[in-house]
DNA sequence: GTGTTATATGATAATATTATCATATATTTG
DNA sequence: CAAATATATGATAATATTATCATATAACAC
């Protein structure tokens, strides 16, 4: 019971999936913080959370939240040394959006 | 008087508004719908409001306010042609994100 | 004009995201 | 063990986004 083609309200539902998926990942991405972060971590390839919070000029807590989210919706990984927990990319694909929207001119 | 380096405070206020802006754009375009609309302008070029509701199969108001709402941002354009107002994309760009998200690999 | 269709608008409700704060946990140092 | 440091957690408040509904507007057909 093979099914070779897909029915126009499959492929729909397909795509609807899809942009969901993509949907969910811009979502995780999409505040300055987080991409401030993204963009260091992709400049210094690991950090603490510390260091962190100094570079960008945020509390340690919502620098903690936006972190974690991220880890759990698998854009970020850390390791653990003693006390510190050193955050880096594990989607590096994710850059590439950074790069992407430079050239968007919209408004403002 | 002119500034020919920034100093570190003022290269990181111009990181912060570029985040700041980044992020406008990806929160505009970050929900299943709007990517929805955004993939089908990609292909169809230009788009009635009534025929955009009827593929996505979304109803008119909520079409609508993503609509204007993107346009307010940049991202659509729209033209009237009697009943009908057809949008398109105006930042062709943005097209480029759904292809770079495809290749992320992130839990959901 | 009346009726019909396509789209927009605006208020409100429902929901999700983000920030803040106080505190917990875990690790190291002495 | 007590103190200090780094990070995480959880509750809550503040804010933003999204959906829904009822209705307005505008253009066309008759």
């Amino acid at each position: 019971m093979e099914v070779l083609e897909n029915s126009p309200k499959e492929r729909f539902q397909v795509s609807k999936q899809k942009m969901e998926k993509a949907a969910y990942i811009l979502k995780t991405v999409a505040h300055p913080v987080r991409l401030a972060i993204i963009d260091l971590l992709s400049q210094e390839g690991q950090m603490g959370v510390n260091d962190i919070c100094k570079v960008l000029d945020c509390e340690q807590s919502l620098v903690s939240h936006h972190l974690i989210n991220m880890k759990l919706r698998g854009i970020l990984k850390s390791q653990k040394d003693g006390l510190n927990v050193y955050y880096e990319l594990k989607e590096k694909e994710i850059i590439k959006l950074l790069a992407c929207i430079e050239n968007c001119d919209c408004n403002m």
